[in-house]
DNA sequence: AACTATTTATAAGA
DNA sequence: TTCTTATAAATAGTT
């Protein structure tokens, strides 16, 4: 949309996604509240970010409009009528239980847990999903490291407390080593 | 916006009125997709138009959203005693968010999101899960490429398409590669 | 936060 | 409604 036209797919950078979280928040708002007014329509906007921060608008209030949606689908749903107010509890606990199942297999899985319910493909997809969450935090990792010396040589060097105490970290985080192979030596991967 | 600027007033022509929200309507809609996708944000966008149709838009579900949404508010309302019932469920409820939150971000975690969050510590001990949870998969996927080759040869090898079918399938799984160091030419890692 | 080169969105017209 | 197009607005990358 601009400088560059970009794809419309997760943006990987941390700074970046947030940064143009707020842009785009910005713009999608302000979008809504011009449609809203222009064409007086009635506008419920809920957001949550990525790190969960909730942003929302509505044109009269959220729930007012939320409530106007929930007759809207109960016209369709035209079955039962436990008492609203049940229904409603009812529903969001499952739609939190669930999502926290949900989330508690994901967990599991990306652990090394539960993957006799996978099958190959999903195998393969779980093992790339982890391949490129470890690099990340490896680089990450190295990446602080790395600031954590040249602070130290900046420092002179003259503690030897210091010194002792990041050699001793070198020696515990793998740093230095030459490539990431060293990763499975820890854990003790063989290959079949 | 274009051929002319507009006032952002109500628009008073109702066919001018119209027009005009199909074309931002649909704008609005695709905004909330781009974002939800790009920034990774959970999204619902209710719009009813003057003449009461309705349109909506959810990253995962309206109500899901909307539940999410409740929560929230009721976390900074910590004010009224409502009835004794809601209240527990009230709290119930927040437990349960509290969870999904603590979940959504040790996922995010895992995927290499938010690292700045961590500290180096944190960060060695995130990497070692992911090596675990990595060698587990890559085994599991292993063993079940071993069964598939092995009841392959059971049956003779007779079949070209099968013959062809486990050849590309060997290929774009990697297996029978020497050793694990393979996955991170994948990923691009390059140690500084 | 501000800038700006581009891409998008869209008002009016057909 | 749909398309075209001149122009306004949004925004990705940069500083």
């Amino acid at each position: 949309m601009t400088r560059r036209k970009i794809q419309i797919k997760k943006i990987d950078n941390t700074t970046r996604r947030q940064v143009t979280f707020s842009k785009r928040r910005r713009g999608l708002f302000k979008k809504a509240l011009e449609l809203s007014i222009l064409c007086d329509a009635e506008i419920a906007l809920i957001v949550f970010s990525s790190t969960g921060k909730l942003f929302d608008y509505a044109s009269s209030s959220v729930p007012q409009v939320i409530e106007r949606q929930n007759l809207e689908s109960n016209k369709l749903n035209k079955l039962d009528e436990p008492s609203l107010e049940l229904q409603l509890d009812n529903r969001s606990s499952i739609l939190l239980s669930n999502e926290i199942v949900e989330k508690t297999h994901e967990l599991r899985k990306m652990k090394g847990d539960d993957l006799q319910l996978l099958n190959i493909e999903e195998l393969q997809k779980l093992e790339q999903l982890l391949q490129v969450g470890l690099s990340r935090v490896s680089n990450e990792k190295d990446e602080r490291f790395r600031e954590e010396i040249s602070a130290f040589e900046r420092k002179g060097g003259q503690l030897m407390e210091d010194n002792q105490r990041l050699k001793q970290f070198s020696r515990s985080s793998g740093f230095s080593r030459p490539t990431h192979r060293w990763h499975f030596s820890q854990v003790g991967v063989t290959f079949p």
